[in-house]
Order: structure tokens, then sequence, then C-alpha cells
DNA sequence: AGGAACACTTAACCTAGGTTAAGAAATACA
DNA sequence: TGTATTTCTTAACCTAGGTTAAGTGTTCCT
């Protein structure tokens, strides 16, 4: 069955006419490894919603230092969320990870959507309710806990995802550089 | 006129009955500086629209650190997020900062408003996004930015608020001990 | 008005994590 | 298959920000 039906069937239920109109507003692509689908100063017009594979969305800044805001593999979505909300240049990129295949939504078949199927309106509204709850917690566990701790986390809730990233992104994602991430893990390793 | 219903002006709008309804739905408090409005254990059941005063959305780490979430200020929702949308024990506070008026306005309610208006889950659909949006830049600035930059950016965003706030809750917010926020203060000072 | 309880400051000292640099391992790619 | 590029490691050294502690305002409460 479609991952995009299934994923949608976890929070509102919509008829199968209803369910051929969301589809018909998608369009499937196929990415490599590698391939920057979204670079800083772009506007994002599209939201990817993943079905195969992995991307991700970072920042550069003024240093040079990259810095993940989210990964995403089958049954997530990703964006440069200011940039496709806002359809103004954005900061970031978003980039595939490992060979990827994707639905594209248009913002403005975004917006048909939540005219013509009101109920894809809550669905992305409890996304969004979750994608902030969850940032949240980051950025309070960025303050509270120290590196290794905020790794222990990460390796908690990304389970399936961390043997398929290189730990540059990881130690990007936590907030730290490379260097000292893999200082940490020398350290934990000898611990036990 | 209402508060509540400019600020729902500014993303959609509602037919005279319809905004009665919004208003109906609702219920009116006034607290003292202080008041503690939600601990940590309990369950959010109601978010908080402010119409006067000023309240703070904080979590405090198991080294007893305190870490503020949000402000809110008039015009404003503040609620913990986790805890409102789950309706689980959630694990921050909310507190008065300054003597408040709010408009309470409880999970039950809120489903009850999408149910009879439409528009209502379209406004806190837009504003969760935004709420998103500047969520994930904040993640972003602390991992770019020297608490300098960030303090600069905070006052900035905040110039309003930043005159009604203790230091140390600006020091929380930006990720500081009160002891660094003074001592960078001062330093900044000296250097004009 | 007087004192308890905070809020802020300062200063000495400490440490988690950053920086630089150089080599080793792994990948990509021709 | 070899070489170029990128990733990872290690180690010496550095610094932004934390910790502790003591003192000085403030605020608030009776």
């Amino acid at each position: 069955m479609n991952l995009l039906l299934e994923s949608i069937a976890k929070h509102v239920s919509l008829s199968t006419e209803e369910q051929e109109r969301v589809l018909s507003l998608t369009e499937s692509r196929q990415y490599n490894a590698k391939t920057i689908v979204l670079k800083e100063g772009e506007t994002c017009t599209h939201s990817f919603f993943v079905t195969k594979g992995i991307l991700r969305n970072y920042t550069i800044d003024e240093n040079g230092m990259e810095h993940v805001v989210s990964f995403a593999c089958p049954g997530w979505w990703i964006a440069d969320m200011y940039s496709y909300l806002t359809q103004r240049p954005g900061h970031s990129f978003i980039e595939v990870n490992e060979e990827a295949e994707v639905l594209l939504l248009s913002k403005e078949n975004q917006e048909l959507l939540y005219a013509e199927v009101p109920k894809m309106e809550r669905f992305f509204r409890i996304l969004i309710e979750n994608s902030l709850v969850a940032n949240q917690q980051r950025l309070i566990d960025n303050m509270s806990f120290t590196a290794e701790a905020r790794y222990d986390k990460f390796s908690k809730k990304y389970a399936g995802l961390i043997h398929s990233l290189p730990q540059k992104q990881i130690a990007s994602y936590i907030g730290v550089t490379p260097e000292f991430f893999s200082k940490m893990k020398a350290r934990l390793l000898k611990r036990h």
C-alpha cells in the first residue's frame, strides 16, 4: 500500500476519492545520493514526502559550519519550513543522503488540498504540532544536557537511522564538532 | 476591540456568529505576579491567550537549572505544548511574570471549535507553523552563534519585553548562567 | 521601617567542548 | 586498480562559558 496514504490514515480518514485527489496533487521523483534539491537562497516551492532513502535539511553558518535541522527517512516530510511557508528565499539546504524516492507537494497544491479536502488541513496541523513539540524538546535538551547525553538520546530516538549516517552529520545534529564527537565516542568505548 | 478577535482576524475572517462562538468557548481569568498556573507533572488542560501582563513557560533540569521555553505577552498564546497536545502530564511550568489577564481555551473546547468553525483549525495551523519556524531558528541560532550574538538577536526581537524581564530569565532564554550573563553585559558596556 | 528573600555583580578558578594540524581509513571515481 | 577526496582519529593546545563563593543591591512582606 501507498506509504503516504498510510501515514495520513494514522491521523484522519479519507474517502477513496479524497485519497485519489491527494495523490493526484503530488508528483513522484527519484534522486541520486548527494543531489542538492534545495540551495540556500532559493525558495522552497515544494515539500518532500520521503518514500525511499534519506534526505537532510541543514544550514551553513558564517564560519562555514554545517548544522543539521532535520533528517527525513521513509514516511517523513522535509522542507525548509521558513521558505516553504513564506514562499521567500530560504537559508538552508536540502540534500539527498542516500538514493531517494520522494513525492513532491507544491505550496499551491497544498493550499488547493486544504480547500478541497479540509481533513488534510487537520492532518498537516497535527504533523506540525508534533514537529513543534519535538523541536522544543530538542532545544531544551541542547540547553540541559551534555553532548554525551544528547548523543545517547539521539541514538535511542533514531536507532534505525544511526548506522546510515556519517558521524559528522550526527555530530552536527547534536551540536558538536566532528573532532569532539570522535573523542567522545572513543571515551564511551573505553568506559565499557 | 477584543484582542483575541483582532489576532484571529489577521489570519482568517470569521462571521459575527463565529466570533461569538469563539469567545463563548473561552473563559477569562486574572492572576497575580508569581502565580504558577501549571506545574511540572500536571496535565495542561487549557491553553492561555494573554490579554494583559506576561507569562513564561520553563523547565527545570536535573541540576535545578531553569530553561525558558517561551515568554508570552499580550496577543500571544502559551501552553505546555507537549502536555496540551497529548493531554498527558507535562515536564514544564507556566508562571505569571507580571499581573496578567488571560483567556483560557480548554483542549475539549478547542476540538469543538475545530469541528464547528473549520477556519479556526486554519488559524491554529498557521500559528503553530509560525512557532515551528521561530523555534527551528532559535535552535540553529543556539548552535551557530555566541551568547553575545544571541543576546543581540533577543534584544532586537523582544525589544518591548526586555526591560520587563529579570536578567536571569533572559540569561536562561538565551542559554547561559546569570553569572555569565552579568559578566557579558559588563563587557558590552565597557566596549562602548 | 526592618529584615528575609531574592536579584545582580565580581572575581578566581575550572572544564566541556573548540581549534589546528597531521596521519590513517574509507569511498568515490576514472 | 590506483589515486583523489572525503571521513575519521588523535593529540596538543585554547577559550567560551560554568562554578563557587562572597558581597551588594533590591523587593517585598509584616
